[in-house]
RNA sequence: CGGGGAGUAGCGCAGUUGGUUAGCGCGCAGCGUUCGGGACGCUGAGGCCGGAGGUUCGAGUCCUCUCUCCCCGACCA
């Protein structure tokens, strides 16, 4: 490809709207360009990018098993419906309606169709197990999109569904799906870490994400110091410390005008935060729940809404409060009627603690459980930190931050009953198959490649991703020795199966270096009248401070040699 | 959906208390000079000032409504 010939442009200044590195770039590239929120072409060169990360995955899907299919985006509502999955995905899900007034949904997803169309076709344990995977663009109504190409409305995603016999089935489905996320991720030049996840409100028994690590992430991965154990930080867990236990004393009142934060109330009483109980509301589907945890930890709204089983939680209003009959600031679990108390497991580590009176200005000392109040479900609902102790192994626990581009998940047999999706065993025992599903977001992995990978200049792709292989770069094309040389060169490697990209415009030596580093091709052959003078060519990594030089005599064999071992890292 | 910000040339921005023909830089086109880290000169093209309505002799500027985009939170590949 000639520059001269591409279509987009480079730009100097960085697009107002833009914030993250990936984003800048990939405008500042001329790889993607904006439409409307969320919603983004891919031009000529980022499209290159996303073609070898879709090739890729492609070959390791074949590899592991899979079979490449192509589902409709529209999907009739109805099966939406059957699913019971309309009220978790809600406003997320584009609908349009058609001129028969039936209303279609454009896919966010395939489960699905994928199990309405295996229902249809598997009929005996001899059909299964099946792999089917496509790899397709999805529309999603996010709320905010952000970042680029990080979090948008209409993105591709690979995602491809496990039917099975049985739960070992589905485990060997599993464990064969995260070796090929495995296999994808290294070839792709982009080392990605599996972390244990959040399986959410659809009850499934195992899900794991697979996280590229860089400072711009939005999760957070919660890590051993010594074991394997990592999680997202919505899933992880930890060994909470206990306060020492005292015997129990006689409850007390005290007297804490105008004191309402635990930190505040700590200090008022002389006592450590983890010698109190904080008392939280949310409202889960509408209802009032009363959540109580150990004053020096914070309430982790996903466990939270996984534990109740709700589609919609958040902090209760004050409204919500008031008209529940509690005093925020100072409620109790003590004397709580009628309400849900979910507790977390830290009010048994400790004694004698802190709480609220459920009367304005006024605190309880001494108050134990179970002594002094009940709760309705106990179970650990509490945000794990950095420097928590490992669940494992007693370690330390880390965090890094990180961003999500796959996600298996093993489904279980919950759609298959509701679509009917049953096979007959060997023994001619109706059952239903058992689902895996598994995704990952191309563009959002190959902005991650460019969060995880770019210096003050630009990009710097991993080679297997790379738009091209070569950036050809003449200096001075108005010099005849020095555009032959090039224009000869440009023929020679490309006949070689080498990707070139071949600045042939009239610019200055300043513009097409920086234009260079910008796209961000991982090898750069400077051919100039400097270099001719020893019949040679510069050369240049990236991802290098240094420069070398090749002669021209062999040189395709030369850089045929550079780009095969460097490929295949 | 709650909170904050922004819409003026392809991009980045300026535009005073309302006052002629709306500017600057980059980019773009032509000519000439330059050529190893975003060169220079000259000439030129390019605007429904997001949209609608209003106030006014007069609106980019004031008022009302509306649309869009970005950022922070609740969601996701």
């Amino acid at each position: 490809m000639r520059f001269s010939r591409l279509l987009g442009r480079t730009l100097k200044e960085v697009p107002a709207e833009a914030d993250c590195a990936s984003h800048q770039y990939l405008v500042r590239a001329g790889m993607i360009q904006q439409l409307a929120a969320g919603v983004y072409s891919y031009m000529p060169m980022g499209w290159r990018v996303l073609k070898k990360i879709e090739q890729i995955i492609r070959e390791e899907m074949d590899k592991a098993g899979g079979q490449e299919l192509m589902m409709p985006s529209l999907q009739p509502l109805e099966l939406w419906e059957k699913s019971g999955r309309l009220p978790s995905f809600d406003k997320t899900l584009f609908v349009v309606t058609d001129r028969k007034e039936h209303k279609l949904a454009i896919g966010p997803t395939h489960e699905e169709v994928i199990t309405d169309l295996v229902s249809r076709t598997v009929q005996s344990y001899r059909d299964l197990p099946q792999m089917p995977y496509q790899i397709q663009n999805k529309f999603r109504d996010e709320p905010r999109p952000r970042g680029g190409l990080l979090r948008v409305r209409e993105f591709f995603m690979k995602d491809l569904y496990s039917f099975d016999i049985d739960e070992a089935g589905l485990n060997e489905s599993y464990a064969r799906m995260v070796q090929a996320y495995k296999n994808v991720y290294t070839r792709c030049g982009l080392p990605a870490v599996m972390v244990e996840a959040d399986s959410g409100a659809i009850g499934g028994k195992a899900s794991h994400e697979f996280m590229l690590l860089t400072e711009s992430g939005e999760d957070e991965i919660i890590y051993c110091s010594k074991c394997e154990y990592a999680a997202n930080t919505e899933k992880a867990t930890s060994i909470k410390s206990g306060a020492a236990t005292t015997e129990p004393l006689p409850v007390a009142e005290v007297s804490t005008p105008g004191i309402t934060a635990i930190d505040a109330l700590a200090v008022f009483l002389g006592v450590r935060p983890d010698q109190t109980l904080k008392a939280v509301f949310y409202t889960a589907d509408g209802e009032i729940v009363f959540v109580m945890i150990r004053g020096d930890l914070e309430v982790n709204e996903t466990k939270l809404k996984n534990l109740l089983k709700c589609t919609d939680l958040h902090m209760g209003t004050e409204a919500e409060v008031k008209g529940a009959g509690l005093v925020a600031g100072y409620a109790s679990p003590m004397s709580i009627k009628g309400i849900k108390v979910v507790a977390d497991d830290s009010i048994k580590l400790g004694s004698n603690f802190v709480a609220g009176a459920n009367k304005p200005d006024t605190h309880l000392r001494n108050v134990n459980y179970p002594r002094d109040f009940q709760v309705d479900i106990l179970a650990d609902i509490a945000i794990t930190r950095a420097g928590d102790t490992c669940p494992r192994c007693n370690h330390k626990l880390l965090s890094r931050k990180g961003i999500e581009v796959g996600h298996v998940f093993k489904l279980g047999t919950f759609l298959s009953e509701r679509f009917g999706a049953y096979f007959l065993d060997k023994d001619g025992v109706t059952k239903p198959i058992v689902m895996g599903t598994y995704g990952i977001g191309l563009g959002r992995l190959l902005a991650a490649a460019i969060e995880q990978n770019h210096d003050e200049k630009g990009i710097i792709w991993p080679l297997p991703i790379a738009p091209y292989h070569v950036y050809l770069c003449p200096l001075k094309m108005e010099d005849k020795h020095v555009s032959k040389t090039a224009e000869k060169i440009y023929t020679d490697l490309t006949e070689a199966g080498i990707e070139v990209f071949f600045d042939d415009r009239d610019e200055s030596p300043g513009v097409k270096f920086n234009d260079a580093d910008l796209i961000g091709i991982p090898l750069r052959i400077v051919v100039s009248q400097r270099t001719l003078q020893n019949n040679s060519v510069e050369i240049k990594w990236r991802k290098e401070k240094q420069a070398g030089t090749l002669p021209l005599d062999g040189l395709t064999e030369a850089i045929t040699k550079l780009v095969n071992i460097s490929g295949t890292c």
